[in-house]
DNA sequence: GGCTGACTTCCGCTCCCCGGAAGCCCCGGC
DNA sequence: GCCGGGGCTTCCGGGGAGCGGAAGTCAGCC
């Protein structure tokens, strides 16, 4: 006797549960794991993933495990395209300019998303990596993130509670709201080892066509710290770069909207 | 009355169908247009898609078109992860010492996907982007993968058609099968201007554990083709390298299934 | 104002999808 | 070799999620 299908779910809810399961960012999963993280039933789970993969959303390693499949990755290269196109080749030349590792990111909800990233083969401990996560409050981007973006957003951010990532984290909300005011007027944001023990960032914003703003910043072992501030023509010039290469037609339009709470 | 459901489809496969709207590379589409490419009734794509907003698989524009959305570009990132984040730094490197447009590709089927890129503001034509596909018989990556990889794959990639994308593509099966020869026992492979005017290229294989191929390459200026193999020492240390750092246990594995056909 | 084209909502009929149950396969312990 | 267990795969009957024709809405254009 089949059971009542009634989970009130929709079958494209479970398709997009099965793909959520691989956001915290552990590679391959087994079926079993899959099912249990997107909630879905093992046989229910066993037909959708077997679509998935056959489409190459998935794919199936030796081990019998399932990871994202690169056809999946082909499809979200075209997300955000413009402003990664644009920005990657000043992002190269500001690398070239500092040899040091440079990311750029957005906001996403309450975190920064980093959109593309360059370093070499030596250097900095990494917290982020492309496609990546951290909070607004403990990282440079972050910092700027916030400043400029409109009020309501940073009150109602500094209104969480904040994560305390390192001892040097700041989450104290009414210093962090000053110390985002001056990230407004000096139009820079710098941490020492608010995110990880070692390393210190410095981040200068980015206007973007629309209203939106990126994040353009630099990171430096925190033996560094002196020279962070060294870099700041830098990565003034080219985020002035960035922002007349999307400005013009054709440029790095983006659509921000926020979204999960 | 409602019409039949019978057309065999599954939801699954309409989904993954609207995602497929997307691989020809063009920006945002319409409703109208997303329901033809995907051969769904508007209605249902309208129901499918609305869906797929709301979890972030696509993103509504101001003009009401819909684009692919951050967040599946984001579970995207998860795959081929590994094999991007060990080669990324070594690319830098590459280019560091070579100011040119560095990238790495792989074999997806009768085509090189392109990995990884990078270039600075002043530079070189594009032909490719990243995630994006170009025949494997007119760039030096593609021929590095077709001529290393197994020889049924070769075989049956010279008994397919070959497109001419420029008067300069080698497209004759019989030549082109002694090309490959002769990049296999040189190592390293060169184009001058056959996927676009303007360009010419080189490109070394890397030897991915499992048995796996990448392909590593640089495009000049066609002016500048004269120094194309003054670039090979750099090239082929750059490609051990990364062998040595996919080999590391952590490293780049990266399972390699052809897909379509 | 009327027309066209694109999007959105409605609704009742289906047939695709569901998950419990059972079978299969591999592996590790004894 | 036998047994037990965990994970995967297949089977199947019942029912509600999904379907699309049709009608409604809206904006732009002549």
């Amino acid at each position: 006797m089949g059971a009542t299908r009634g989970d009130g779910r929709t079958v494209t809810s479970k398709v997009l549960a099965l793909l959520a399961a691989y956001e915290g960012g552990d590679g391959a999963l087994s079926l079993t794991d899959l099912a249990a993280r997107a909630d879905i039933s093992l046989p229910t789970a066993h037909r959708l993933v077997g679509e998935l993969v056959s489409w190459g959303a998935l794919e199936k390693d030796a081990q019998g495990r399932y990871a994202v499949g690169l056809r999946l990755w082909e499809v979200g290269q075209n997300a955000g395209r413009q402003l990664r196109d644009t920005a990657r080749p000043h992002l190269q030349d500001l690398y070239s300019l500092t040899q040091e590792t440079t990311h750029i990111a957005i906001r996403e909800g309450h975190e920064a998303l980093y959109i593309d990233r360059l370093y070499s083969t030596k250097r900095v401990p990494r917290a982020s990596r492309v496609g990546g996560r951290l909070p607004l409050h403990a990282t440079a981007v972050g910092k700027v993130l916030l400043a400029f973006d409109e009020d309501w957003v940073r009150e109602a951010y500094l209104h969480r509670p904040l994560e305390q990532s390192t001892t040097r984290t700041h989450v104290n909300p009414v210093r962090l709201a000053e110390e985002l005011q001056l990230v407004r007027e000096q139009g820079h944001a710098v941490t020492l080892e608010e995110m990880r023990p070692g390393s210190c960032s410095i981040a200068v914003p980015v206007r973007l066509p629309g209203g939106g703003i990126a994040g353009l910043g630099l990171v430096l072992l925190s033996t560094q710290s002196a020279n962070l501030r060294k870099h700041l023509p830098a990565l003034l010039g080219v985020a002035g770069r960035i922002e007349e290469a999307a400005a013009r037609p054709g440029g790095g339009g983006l659509v921000l909207r926020p979204r999960r709470s």
